[in-house]
DNA sequence: GTCTATACAAGGATAGAC
DNA sequence: GTCTATCCTTGTATAGAC
Protein backbone atom coordinates (compact mmCIF):
# COMPACT_ATOMS: atom_id res chain seq x y z
CA UNK A 1 0.00 0.00 0.00
CA UNK A 2 2.68 2.07 0.90
CA UNK A 3 5.03 1.27 -2.19
CA UNK A 4 3.62 3.25 -5.61
CA UNK A 5 2.39 0.74 -8.06
CA UNK A 6 5.14 1.33 -10.56
CA UNK A 7 8.27 2.49 -8.36
CA UNK A 8 11.39 3.65 -10.88
CA UNK A 9 13.75 1.47 -8.13
CA UNK A 10 10.90 -2.17 -7.45
CA UNK A 11 12.99 -3.78 -4.97
CA UNK A 12 10.20 -5.66 -3.64
CA UNK A 13 8.98 -8.03 -6.81
CA UNK A 14 8.57 -11.70 -6.30
CA UNK A 15 8.06 -10.94 -2.08
CA UNK A 16 4.64 -9.61 -2.84
CA UNK A 17 3.54 -13.42 -2.94
CA UNK A 18 6.29 -14.16 0.18
CA UNK A 19 4.42 -11.29 2.02
CA UNK A 20 0.60 -12.70 1.11
CA UNK A 21 1.56 -16.33 2.14
CA UNK A 22 3.46 -15.57 5.01
CA UNK A 23 0.86 -13.07 6.90
CA UNK A 24 -1.94 -15.79 5.69
CA UNK A 25 0.78 -18.55 7.84
CA UNK A 26 0.56 -16.14 10.92
CA UNK A 27 -3.18 -15.62 11.06
CA UNK A 28 -4.27 -19.25 10.92
CA UNK A 29 -1.63 -19.90 12.87
CA UNK A 30 -2.49 -16.92 15.34
CA UNK A 31 -6.34 -17.88 15.28
CA UNK A 32 -5.61 -21.30 16.51
CA UNK A 33 -3.10 -20.52 19.38
CA UNK A 34 -5.62 -17.69 20.33
CA UNK A 35 -8.48 -19.60 20.13
CA UNK A 36 -6.78 -22.48 22.32
CA UNK A 37 -4.98 -20.52 25.23
CA UNK A 38 -6.80 -16.83 24.74
CA UNK A 39 -5.36 -13.55 24.60
CA UNK A 40 -2.47 -14.01 27.28
CA UNK A 41 -1.99 -17.40 27.20
CA UNK A 42 -1.13 -17.38 23.76
CA UNK A 43 2.17 -16.03 23.11
CA UNK A 44 4.07 -14.81 20.26
CA UNK A 45 6.89 -17.51 20.06
CA UNK A 46 4.05 -20.18 19.94
CA UNK A 47 2.46 -18.28 16.59
CA UNK A 48 5.17 -18.14 15.24
CA UNK A 49 6.10 -21.87 15.26
CA UNK A 50 2.62 -22.83 14.38
CA UNK A 51 3.74 -20.29 11.24
CA UNK A 52 6.67 -22.17 10.98
CA UNK A 53 8.35 -18.50 10.72
CA UNK A 54 10.74 -17.00 13.34
CA UNK A 55 9.39 -15.22 16.30
CA UNK A 56 10.73 -11.22 15.40
CA UNK A 57 9.18 -11.86 11.62
CA UNK A 58 5.26 -12.55 13.37
CA UNK A 59 6.17 -9.07 15.02
CA UNK A 60 7.48 -7.27 12.00
CA UNK A 61 4.02 -8.57 9.91
CA UNK A 62 1.52 -7.83 12.39
CA UNK A 63 3.53 -4.92 14.79
CA UNK A 64 2.71 -6.27 17.84
CA UNK A 65 0.86 -8.95 19.51
CA UNK A 66 -2.78 -7.19 20.48
CA UNK A 67 -2.66 -5.81 16.65
CA UNK A 68 -2.65 -9.63 15.51
CA UNK A 69 -5.25 -10.33 18.19
CA UNK A 70 -7.69 -7.43 17.01
CA UNK A 71 -7.34 -8.04 13.38
CA UNK A 72 -8.22 -12.00 14.29
CA UNK A 73 -11.45 -10.74 16.13
CA UNK A 74 -12.27 -8.21 13.13
CA UNK A 75 -12.03 -11.08 10.47
CA UNK A 76 -14.37 -13.10 12.57
CA UNK A 77 -16.95 -10.21 13.58
CA UNK A 78 -17.13 -9.58 9.50
CA UNK A 79 -17.45 -13.22 8.68
CA UNK A 80 -20.19 -13.07 11.30
CA UNK A 81 -21.74 -10.08 10.22
CA UNK A 82 -21.85 -11.21 6.14
CA UNK A 83 -24.79 -14.23 7.38
CA UNK A 84 -26.84 -11.48 9.24
CA UNK A 85 -29.12 -10.45 6.42
CA UNK A 86 -32.50 -8.29 6.79
CA UNK A 87 -35.84 -10.18 7.84
CA UNK A 88 -39.00 -8.48 7.64
CA UNK A 89 -42.57 -9.31 9.13
CA UNK A 90 -43.71 -10.24 5.22
CA UNK A 91 -40.88 -13.12 5.79
CA UNK A 92 -42.22 -16.83 6.51
CA UNK A 93 -40.82 -17.23 9.96
CA UNK A 94 -40.48 -21.13 9.34
CA UNK A 95 -37.71 -20.34 6.31
CA UNK A 96 -36.48 -17.58 8.19
CA UNK A 97 -35.15 -19.60 11.19
CA UNK A 98 -34.53 -22.17 9.21
CA UNK A 99 -31.58 -20.42 7.43
CA UNK A 100 -30.65 -18.99 10.43
CA UNK A 101 -29.90 -22.40 11.91
CA UNK A 102 -28.35 -23.46 9.02
CA UNK A 103 -25.58 -20.63 8.26
CA UNK A 104 -25.01 -20.55 12.12
CA UNK A 105 -24.10 -23.87 12.32
CA UNK A 106 -22.34 -23.83 8.89
CA UNK A 107 -20.24 -20.56 10.14
CA UNK A 108 -19.15 -22.61 13.18
CA UNK A 109 -18.17 -25.81 10.96
CA UNK A 110 -16.07 -23.45 8.50
CA UNK A 111 -14.73 -21.57 11.38
CA UNK A 112 -14.32 -23.55 14.35
CA UNK A 113 -11.22 -21.41 15.41
CA UNK A 114 -12.44 -18.25 14.45
CA UNK A 115 -15.46 -19.79 16.77
CA UNK A 116 -13.35 -20.40 19.41
CA UNK A 117 -11.35 -17.06 19.39
CA UNK A 118 -14.59 -15.51 19.70
CA UNK A 119 -15.90 -17.35 22.42
CA UNK A 120 -12.15 -16.96 24.08
CA UNK A 121 -12.83 -13.19 24.09
CA UNK A 122 -16.47 -13.50 25.51
CA UNK A 123 -15.66 -15.99 28.29
CA UNK A 124 -12.61 -13.56 29.66
CA UNK A 125 -15.44 -10.81 29.77
CA UNK A 126 -15.13 -9.32 26.24
CA UNK A 127 -12.47 -6.31 27.25
CA UNK A 128 -11.92 -5.86 23.03
CA UNK A 129 -15.97 -6.37 22.24
CA UNK A 130 -17.51 -4.26 24.11
CA UNK A 131 -18.45 -1.77 21.94
CA UNK A 132 -19.48 -3.98 19.41
CA UNK A 133 -21.73 -6.07 21.60
CA UNK A 134 -23.02 -2.76 23.27
CA UNK A 135 -23.82 -1.46 20.20
CA UNK A 136 -24.04 -3.48 16.69
CA UNK A 137 -24.80 -6.28 17.68
CA UNK A 138 -27.12 -5.80 20.27
CA UNK A 139 -29.31 -3.19 17.67
CA UNK A 140 -29.44 -6.30 15.54
CA UNK A 141 -30.47 -8.77 17.91
CA UNK A 142 -33.04 -5.60 19.00
CA UNK A 143 -34.49 -5.77 15.64
CA UNK A 144 -35.06 -9.20 14.76
CA UNK A 145 -36.68 -9.24 18.20
CA UNK A 146 -39.39 -7.21 17.18
CA UNK A 147 -40.38 -9.27 13.94
CA UNK A 148 -40.69 -12.18 16.21
CA UNK A 149 -42.65 -10.59 17.94
CA UNK A 150 -44.78 -9.07 15.15
CA UNK A 151 -44.91 -12.80 14.24
CA UNK A 152 -46.12 -14.38 17.43
CA UNK A 153 -49.10 -11.56 17.33
CA UNK A 154 -50.06 -12.88 14.17
CA UNK A 155 -50.41 -16.25 15.24
CA UNK A 156 -47.06 -17.29 13.60
CA UNK A 157 -45.43 -18.84 16.49
CA UNK A 158 -45.63 -18.44 20.09
CA UNK A 159 -45.29 -15.67 21.86
CA UNK A 160 -41.58 -16.56 23.26
CA UNK A 161 -38.93 -13.89 24.47
CA UNK A 162 -37.11 -13.75 21.56
CA UNK A 163 -34.28 -12.66 23.05
CA UNK A 164 -33.76 -15.56 24.82
CA UNK A 165 -34.85 -17.70 21.29
CA UNK A 166 -31.73 -15.86 19.70
CA UNK A 167 -29.25 -16.67 22.27
CA UNK A 168 -30.58 -20.72 22.24
CA UNK A 169 -29.83 -20.89 18.43
CA UNK A 170 -26.58 -19.29 19.21
CA UNK A 171 -25.47 -21.45 22.24
CA UNK A 172 -27.25 -24.61 20.70
CA UNK A 173 -24.72 -24.33 17.15
CA UNK A 174 -21.61 -22.57 18.78
CA UNK A 175 -21.59 -25.70 21.07
CA UNK A 176 -20.25 -27.92 18.20
CA UNK A 177 -17.43 -25.59 17.84
CA UNK A 178 -16.86 -24.48 21.26
CA UNK A 179 -16.92 -27.42 23.22
CA UNK A 180 -15.59 -29.73 20.32
CA UNK A 181 -13.14 -31.27 22.52
CA UNK A 182 -15.91 -32.51 24.96
CA UNK A 183 -18.91 -33.27 21.53
CA UNK A 184 -16.32 -35.54 20.20
CA UNK A 185 -15.28 -36.93 23.63
CA UNK A 186 -18.44 -37.86 24.77
CA UNK A 187 -19.16 -39.54 20.36
CA UNK A 188 -16.21 -41.24 20.40
CA UNK A 189 -15.31 -40.12 16.97
CA UNK A 190 -12.51 -38.48 15.81
CA UNK A 191 -14.50 -35.31 14.14
CA UNK A 192 -17.71 -34.42 12.83
CA UNK A 193 -18.27 -34.77 9.13
CA UNK A 194 -20.83 -33.67 6.96
CA UNK A 195 -23.44 -35.92 7.73
CA UNK A 196 -23.13 -35.40 11.37
CA UNK A 197 -23.40 -31.98 10.78
CA UNK A 198 -26.83 -31.71 8.61
CA UNK A 199 -28.17 -34.55 11.09
CA UNK A 200 -27.51 -31.89 13.85
CA UNK A 201 -28.69 -28.91 12.05
CA UNK A 202 -31.79 -30.79 11.06
CA UNK A 203 -32.06 -31.72 14.88
CA UNK A 204 -31.60 -28.55 16.08
CA UNK A 205 -34.16 -26.60 13.12
CA UNK A 206 -36.53 -29.66 13.92
CA UNK A 207 -36.80 -28.71 17.84
CA UNK A 208 -36.66 -24.64 17.91
CA UNK A 209 -39.33 -24.75 15.11
CA UNK A 210 -41.47 -27.21 16.51
CA UNK A 211 -40.64 -25.34 20.34
CA UNK A 212 -41.70 -22.14 19.67
CA UNK A 213 -44.77 -23.71 17.60
CA UNK A 214 -43.73 -21.57 14.57
CA UNK A 215 -46.08 -21.97 11.58
CA UNK A 216 -45.12 -22.06 7.58
CA UNK A 217 -47.29 -19.92 5.64
CA UNK A 218 -46.45 -21.80 2.71
CA UNK A 219 -47.34 -24.94 1.27
CA UNK A 220 -45.74 -28.42 3.60
CA UNK A 221 -44.07 -28.19 6.94
CA UNK A 222 -40.69 -27.46 6.30
CA UNK A 223 -39.63 -30.15 8.01
CA UNK A 224 -36.58 -31.66 6.92
CA UNK A 225 -35.76 -35.71 5.98
CA UNK A 226 -37.32 -36.54 9.20
CA UNK A 227 -34.11 -36.67 11.78
CA UNK A 228 -35.05 -40.10 13.35
CA UNK A 229 -31.01 -40.75 13.69
CA UNK A 230 -31.63 -44.60 12.45
CA UNK A 231 -28.37 -46.23 14.20
CA UNK A 232 -26.37 -45.20 17.41
CA UNK A 233 -23.25 -42.81 16.32
CA UNK A 234 -21.05 -43.46 19.17
CA UNK A 235 -17.49 -45.65 18.61
CA UNK B 1 -2.29 -34.74 57.31
CA UNK B 2 1.50 -35.41 57.50
CA UNK B 3 0.44 -34.19 61.67
CA UNK B 4 -0.03 -36.48 64.43
CA UNK B 5 -3.65 -35.61 66.23
CA UNK B 6 -1.84 -35.32 69.04
CA UNK B 7 1.68 -34.09 69.20
CA UNK B 8 3.15 -33.40 72.26
CA UNK B 9 4.39 -29.95 70.32
CA UNK B 10 1.41 -28.45 69.16
CA UNK B 11 2.84 -25.18 67.27
CA UNK B 12 0.03 -24.87 64.71
CA UNK B 13 -2.96 -24.07 66.92
CA UNK B 14 -4.74 -20.73 66.04
CA UNK B 15 -3.27 -20.88 62.59
CA UNK B 16 -5.52 -23.20 61.41
CA UNK B 17 -8.63 -21.12 60.75
CA UNK B 18 -5.84 -18.54 59.44
CA UNK B 19 -5.01 -21.43 56.65
CA UNK B 20 -8.42 -22.02 56.17
CA UNK B 21 -9.31 -18.27 55.32
CA UNK B 22 -6.82 -18.37 53.11
CA UNK B 23 -7.26 -21.26 51.28
CA UNK B 24 -10.76 -20.25 50.11
CA UNK B 25 -9.52 -16.72 49.76
CA UNK B 26 -7.33 -18.46 47.13
CA UNK B 27 -9.35 -20.93 45.42
CA UNK B 28 -12.09 -18.49 44.92
CA UNK B 29 -9.65 -15.83 43.33
CA UNK B 30 -7.91 -18.80 41.24
CA UNK B 31 -11.30 -19.71 39.86
CA UNK B 32 -12.02 -16.14 38.83
CA UNK B 33 -8.10 -15.67 36.91
CA UNK B 34 -8.52 -19.27 35.95
CA UNK B 35 -12.02 -18.43 34.04
CA UNK B 36 -11.48 -15.51 32.85
CA UNK B 37 -7.90 -16.26 31.62
CA UNK B 38 -7.35 -19.48 30.89
CA UNK B 39 -4.59 -21.71 32.05
CA UNK B 40 -1.70 -20.35 31.05
CA UNK B 41 -3.46 -16.74 30.64
CA UNK B 42 -3.61 -16.86 34.29
CA UNK B 43 -0.72 -15.75 36.32
CA UNK B 44 0.03 -16.95 39.87
CA UNK B 45 0.71 -13.17 40.84
CA UNK B 46 -2.52 -11.89 39.39
CA UNK B 47 -4.44 -14.53 41.69
CA UNK B 48 -2.25 -13.57 44.20
CA UNK B 49 -3.36 -10.20 44.07
CA UNK B 50 -6.94 -11.03 44.06
CA UNK B 51 -6.94 -13.26 47.24
CA UNK B 52 -4.62 -10.45 48.68
CA UNK B 53 -1.84 -12.47 50.00
CA UNK B 54 1.66 -12.70 48.60
CA UNK B 55 2.40 -14.59 45.77
CA UNK B 56 4.48 -17.27 47.26
CA UNK B 57 1.95 -18.06 49.64
CA UNK B 58 -0.36 -19.14 46.57
CA UNK B 59 2.65 -21.71 45.98
CA UNK B 60 3.04 -22.67 49.77
CA UNK B 61 -0.29 -23.18 50.19
CA UNK B 62 -1.59 -24.81 46.84
CA UNK B 63 1.97 -26.50 45.95
CA UNK B 64 2.03 -24.95 42.24
CA UNK B 65 0.44 -23.67 39.72
CA UNK B 66 -1.23 -27.43 37.57
CA UNK B 67 -2.13 -28.34 40.99
CA UNK B 68 -3.94 -25.54 42.19
CA UNK B 69 -5.62 -25.58 38.62
CA UNK B 70 -6.32 -29.05 38.82
CA UNK B 71 -7.95 -28.90 41.99
CA UNK B 72 -9.93 -26.23 40.66
CA UNK B 73 -11.53 -28.50 37.96
CA UNK B 74 -12.02 -31.50 40.31
CA UNK B 75 -14.27 -29.24 42.54
CA UNK B 76 -16.39 -28.32 39.69
CA UNK B 77 -17.07 -31.81 38.26
CA UNK B 78 -17.77 -33.02 41.67
CA UNK B 79 -20.37 -29.91 41.78
CA UNK B 80 -21.40 -31.22 38.70
CA UNK B 81 -21.45 -34.91 39.56
CA UNK B 82 -23.84 -33.88 42.04
CA UNK B 83 -26.76 -32.93 40.07
CA UNK B 84 -26.46 -36.18 37.84
CA UNK B 85 -28.50 -38.72 39.29
CA UNK B 86 -29.56 -42.00 37.78
CA UNK B 87 -32.89 -42.03 35.85
CA UNK B 88 -35.07 -45.05 34.65
CA UNK B 89 -37.56 -46.05 31.78
CA UNK B 90 -40.32 -45.64 34.79
CA UNK B 91 -39.86 -42.23 35.52
CA UNK B 92 -41.90 -39.50 33.96
CA UNK B 93 -39.64 -37.96 30.82
CA UNK B 94 -41.55 -34.57 31.46
CA UNK B 95 -40.77 -34.78 35.27
CA UNK B 96 -36.91 -35.64 34.22
CA UNK B 97 -36.17 -33.22 31.60
CA UNK B 98 -37.54 -30.14 33.43
CA UNK B 99 -35.53 -31.15 36.69
CA UNK B 100 -32.40 -31.16 34.15
CA UNK B 101 -32.92 -28.35 33.13
CA UNK B 102 -33.42 -26.32 35.84
CA UNK B 103 -30.48 -27.45 37.94
CA UNK B 104 -27.95 -27.43 35.23
CA UNK B 105 -29.09 -24.10 34.90
CA UNK B 106 -29.11 -23.66 39.04
CA UNK B 107 -25.29 -24.84 38.39
CA UNK B 108 -24.15 -22.41 35.97
CA UNK B 109 -26.29 -19.73 38.09
CA UNK B 110 -24.36 -20.19 41.15
CA UNK B 111 -21.28 -21.18 40.11
CA UNK B 112 -20.69 -18.89 36.72
CA UNK B 113 -16.72 -18.38 37.64
CA UNK B 114 -16.67 -22.80 37.54
CA UNK B 115 -18.81 -22.84 34.52
CA UNK B 116 -16.20 -20.58 32.52
CA UNK B 117 -13.67 -22.74 34.24
CA UNK B 118 -14.55 -25.80 33.06
CA UNK B 119 -15.48 -24.17 29.27
CA UNK B 120 -12.03 -22.78 29.18
CA UNK B 121 -10.84 -25.71 29.40
CA UNK B 122 -12.97 -27.76 26.92
CA UNK B 123 -12.11 -24.59 24.74
CA UNK B 124 -8.57 -25.13 24.81
CA UNK B 125 -8.89 -29.01 24.02
CA UNK B 126 -9.55 -30.36 27.42
CA UNK B 127 -6.24 -31.36 27.87
CA UNK B 128 -6.52 -31.99 31.87
CA UNK B 129 -10.07 -33.86 30.91
CA UNK B 130 -9.50 -35.74 28.52
CA UNK B 131 -9.92 -39.11 30.86
CA UNK B 132 -13.31 -37.59 32.36
CA UNK B 133 -15.17 -36.81 29.40
CA UNK B 134 -14.14 -40.18 26.94
CA UNK B 135 -15.02 -42.20 30.46
CA UNK B 136 -17.20 -40.99 33.50
CA UNK B 137 -19.09 -38.78 31.52
CA UNK B 138 -19.21 -40.46 28.43
CA UNK B 139 -21.07 -43.60 29.90
CA UNK B 140 -23.36 -41.16 31.87
CA UNK B 141 -24.39 -39.25 28.81
CA UNK B 142 -24.43 -43.19 27.21
CA UNK B 143 -27.22 -44.46 30.09
CA UNK B 144 -29.11 -41.20 29.75
CA UNK B 145 -29.23 -42.15 25.95
CA UNK B 146 -30.73 -45.49 26.21
CA UNK B 147 -33.24 -43.79 28.52
CA UNK B 148 -34.58 -41.13 26.19
CA UNK B 149 -34.58 -43.68 23.48
CA UNK B 150 -36.81 -46.23 25.44
CA UNK B 151 -39.19 -43.33 26.02
CA UNK B 152 -39.43 -43.01 22.49
CA UNK B 153 -39.94 -45.87 21.85
CA UNK B 154 -43.05 -46.22 24.35
CA UNK B 155 -44.22 -43.30 22.65
CA UNK B 156 -43.89 -40.73 25.21
CA UNK B 157 -41.47 -38.34 23.05
CA UNK B 158 -40.43 -37.61 19.53
CA UNK B 159 -37.20 -40.34 18.25
CA UNK B 160 -34.81 -37.59 18.55
CA UNK B 161 -30.94 -38.00 18.69
CA UNK B 162 -30.76 -38.25 22.16
CA UNK B 163 -27.45 -37.34 22.20
CA UNK B 164 -27.91 -33.92 20.68
CA UNK B 165 -30.69 -33.62 23.50
CA UNK B 166 -28.02 -33.31 26.33
CA UNK B 167 -26.17 -31.48 24.45
CA UNK B 168 -28.70 -28.60 23.17
CA UNK B 169 -29.70 -28.57 27.01
CA UNK B 170 -25.62 -28.39 28.16
CA UNK B 171 -25.15 -25.55 25.41
CA UNK B 172 -28.42 -23.39 26.04
CA UNK B 173 -27.68 -23.31 29.74
CA UNK B 174 -24.47 -23.23 29.72
CA UNK B 175 -24.84 -19.89 27.51
CA UNK B 176 -25.90 -17.89 30.63
CA UNK B 177 -22.90 -17.84 32.32
CA UNK B 178 -19.95 -18.43 29.58
CA UNK B 179 -21.31 -16.06 26.89
CA UNK B 180 -22.57 -14.03 30.47
CA UNK B 181 -20.76 -11.06 29.03
CA UNK B 182 -22.43 -11.15 25.76
CA UNK B 183 -25.95 -11.58 27.09
CA UNK B 184 -25.53 -8.49 29.21
CA UNK B 185 -23.95 -6.49 26.79
CA UNK B 186 -27.18 -7.02 24.63
CA UNK B 187 -29.94 -7.00 27.46
CA UNK B 188 -28.63 -4.04 28.61
CA UNK B 189 -28.30 -5.20 31.72
CA UNK B 190 -26.04 -5.18 34.83
CA UNK B 191 -26.71 -8.68 35.73
CA UNK B 192 -29.46 -11.37 35.53
CA UNK B 193 -31.54 -11.38 38.68
CA UNK B 194 -33.66 -14.61 39.66
CA UNK B 195 -36.77 -13.45 37.77
CA UNK B 196 -34.31 -13.56 34.51
CA UNK B 197 -32.79 -16.52 35.30
CA UNK B 198 -36.67 -18.40 35.95
CA UNK B 199 -38.07 -16.65 33.26
CA UNK B 200 -35.30 -18.09 30.72
CA UNK B 201 -35.24 -21.93 32.85
CA UNK B 202 -38.72 -21.55 31.95
CA UNK B 203 -38.12 -20.97 28.00
CA UNK B 204 -35.96 -23.77 27.43
CA UNK B 205 -38.24 -26.33 29.48
CA UNK B 206 -41.19 -25.14 27.54
CA UNK B 207 -39.09 -25.08 23.89
CA UNK B 208 -37.46 -28.24 24.49
CA UNK B 209 -40.37 -30.30 25.90
CA UNK B 210 -42.63 -29.37 23.22
CA UNK B 211 -39.91 -29.36 20.55
CA UNK B 212 -39.07 -33.16 21.39
CA UNK B 213 -42.96 -34.07 21.57
CA UNK B 214 -42.38 -34.62 25.06
CA UNK B 215 -45.75 -36.74 26.89
CA UNK B 216 -46.08 -36.17 30.36
CA UNK B 217 -47.48 -39.51 31.76
CA UNK B 218 -49.08 -37.92 34.94
CA UNK B 219 -52.40 -35.72 34.78
CA UNK B 220 -51.50 -32.27 33.39
CA UNK B 221 -48.86 -30.84 30.76
CA UNK B 222 -46.31 -29.90 33.16
CA UNK B 223 -45.66 -27.01 31.16
CA UNK B 224 -44.50 -24.52 33.86
CA UNK B 225 -46.12 -21.02 34.27
CA UNK B 226 -46.63 -19.51 30.48
CA UNK B 227 -43.30 -17.64 29.70
CA UNK B 228 -45.20 -15.45 27.64
CA UNK B 229 -43.05 -12.55 29.07
CA UNK B 230 -45.03 -9.75 28.93
CA UNK B 231 -42.71 -6.40 29.23
CA UNK B 232 -39.50 -6.48 27.04
CA UNK B 233 -37.20 -6.49 29.53
CA UNK B 234 -34.19 -4.63 27.43
CA UNK B 235 -32.33 -1.06 29.00
C1' DG C 1 12.75 -7.02 3.37
C1' DT C 2 14.25 -10.65 6.58
C1' DC C 3 16.16 -12.51 10.64
C1' DT C 4 19.74 -12.82 14.56
C1' DA C 5 20.88 -10.83 18.80
C1' DT C 6 19.49 -8.52 22.62
C1' DA C 7 16.95 -5.53 26.03
C1' DC C 8 14.07 -5.62 29.79
C1' DA C 9 9.80 -6.97 32.15
C1' DA C 10 7.04 -10.75 34.04
C1' DG C 11 6.50 -15.61 34.53
C1' DG C 12 6.85 -19.88 38.06
C1' DA C 13 9.26 -21.67 41.67
C1' DT C 14 12.43 -22.03 45.79
C1' DA C 15 15.86 -20.89 49.60
C1' DG C 16 16.33 -18.92 53.58
C1' DA C 17 15.29 -15.05 56.86
C1' DC C 18 11.97 -14.07 60.36
C1' DG D 1 4.14 -21.18 59.48
C1' DT D 2 4.84 -16.95 56.79
C1' DC D 3 7.01 -13.97 53.61
C1' DT D 4 11.16 -11.50 51.43
C1' DA D 5 14.73 -12.04 48.21
C1' DT D 6 16.35 -14.39 44.42
C1' DC D 7 16.95 -17.86 40.47
C1' DC D 8 16.13 -18.98 35.99
C1' DT D 9 12.86 -19.19 32.18
C1' DT D 10 9.83 -17.17 29.10
C1' DG D 11 7.43 -13.11 27.52
C1' DT D 12 7.10 -8.89 24.19
C1' DA D 13 9.47 -5.88 21.58
C1' DT D 14 13.27 -3.68 19.05
C1' DA D 15 17.96 -2.59 17.15
C1' DG D 16 20.93 -3.67 13.92
C1' DA D 17 23.31 -7.17 10.93
C1' DC D 18 22.58 -9.30 6.50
Amino acid sequence: MTQPTSAVKTPPRRNDATRARNEQAILTAAERIFARHGYRGASVQAIAEAAELPKSNVLYYMGSKQALYVRLLARMMKRWNALLDDISVEDDPAEVLTAFIERKMQLSRRHPEGSRLFAAEILGGAPFLQEYLHGELREWVEGRARVFEQWAERGLMDPVNPVWLIFLIWSSTQHYADFEAQVLGITGKDALDDADTEEITAFLTRVVLKGCGVQSRQKAPPERKMPSYSVRNDA
